[in-house]
DNA sequence: GCCCAAATCGGTTGTTCGCCCCAATCGTCT
DNA sequence: AGACGATTGGGGCGAACAACCGATTTGGGC
């Protein structure tokens, strides 16, 4: 069984150090390299293709976060894990957008961190308890925004089925001659849909189709 | 100190009985009760409001799914960790929506199972990872179909300005007064707009507002 | 100084919209 | 049998839209 390889980037030469010689005292892990800044980061992340990648958000010019893109572009296979200070909600999504394999406090102990990069290895995500909850806070807000489909407020077939192709754009000439009806008919469709709903222009009823999820982007 | 206060919820009587003993041997944990049947885990929660609910997710007759949307409504306070065998995303997402703290796998060992128990007790949240890699990936997918922000296909200033106005369903004129601006003007930069983004219709320019997400519904 | 893009203002033409009016047919429910 | 809603069809009118034409002014870059 091969040890674990890792890479250590931190601007702070003595916090590097002392996670360096932390992760040196595990049997399963080993440190095959440090970098102080992000250009250096890359670079050896490339020549060294370690397992996993621990890097620090806040270092001077160019950003971890943006050195965390760039290797998970280079070196797709190396786990990115993010270490830092700031507990931060922006941070965390932004890391996690950059492609990062987990997000670790450096107040955090250093059990977390070694479960952290062997969860890193294994190709798992490691977050942080607040990192957990702002993201299932998240989806469950996205989940709930979805829900509100269906309810069409009374609208007959007829009526959702001349919403749906006005919500698409079409103009009321061009459904009549897809559904085989006269404008007249659709024209009159239309305004039962508008004055149902309360709306008042072709806007409206294209926002509403849309909150109602009746048609894509 | 006083200790976590623990429900068990499980329909086979050996395994329960075998968690309620791991329970019991922490020093910082104790069964407060035991319910063999969704029914009885939400008269339990009730009556005794455990500070942690342990909910098995597949019981005969009423869902541990139901049992704990139910708990969450009549006793917000209490923390339902869902403890199950399935390893299945649509089980966890929904055990996500029907408000549990946390979702462990049988397969579990042991210490994972304590960790998850006070973190449910923190209010936090414990996932196993297949679940924070999904949870992750799931975000993931959402934030890049709305990454399609920004970048207006070359839309100058005072386009954006007037596109966000006529997404908002005002009419030429209506723009023109806010603006202070001629309604020829308006139309001109209209058609720029529609020329350039190569749309024709009003309603194919509030559906790309909200697919970039100029407005909001 | 010249060029170009942006922003402003103006007009014309045909189409579509939004809102009224109306009526005939059909099915369901009472 | 009568009432009601859904669907279909029709006319008219003023406003807005969509597409084209033109123009001037301003500001920045080469």
């Amino acid at each position: 069984m091969s040890k674990i390889r890792v890479l250590v980037v931190d601007d702070h030469t003595l916090f590097r150090q002392g996670i360096v010689g932390l992760l040196e005292s595990q049997p399963d892990i080993e440190v095959v390299g440090q970098a102080g800044g992000a250009k250096d980061a890359i670079t050896a992340a490339v020549e060294l293709s370690p397992d996993v990648v621990l890097m620090d958000i806040s270092m001077p010019g160019t950003t971890g976060l943006t050195a965390t893109a760039e290797i998970k572009a280079r070196s797709p296979k190396a786990n990115v894990l993010i270490l830092t200070i700031h507990d931060r909600e922006d941070y965390f999504y932004q890391a996690l957008r950059a492609g990062a394999s987990g997000y670790v406090l450096k107040g955090a102990d250093i059990r977390d961190l070694l479960d952290a990069v062997r969860s890193a290895n294994r190709g798992d995500v490691y977050l942080y308890p607040t990192a957990t909850k702002a993201l299932v806070a998240d989806y469950l807000r996205r989940a709930k925004a979805g829900e509100d489909r269906a309810g069409y407020d009374g609208l007959t077939d007829r009526e959702r089925e001349i919403l749906h192709l006005i919500a698409q754009g079409k103009t009321t000439p061009e459904i009549a001659v897809e559904l085989s009806l006269s404008p007249h008919t659709v024209q009159s469709h239309r305004d039962h849909i508008m004055t149902k709903l309360d709306l008042h222009s072709k806007a409206a009823l294209i926002k509403y189709a849309i909150a109602k999820g009746l048609i894509e982007l």
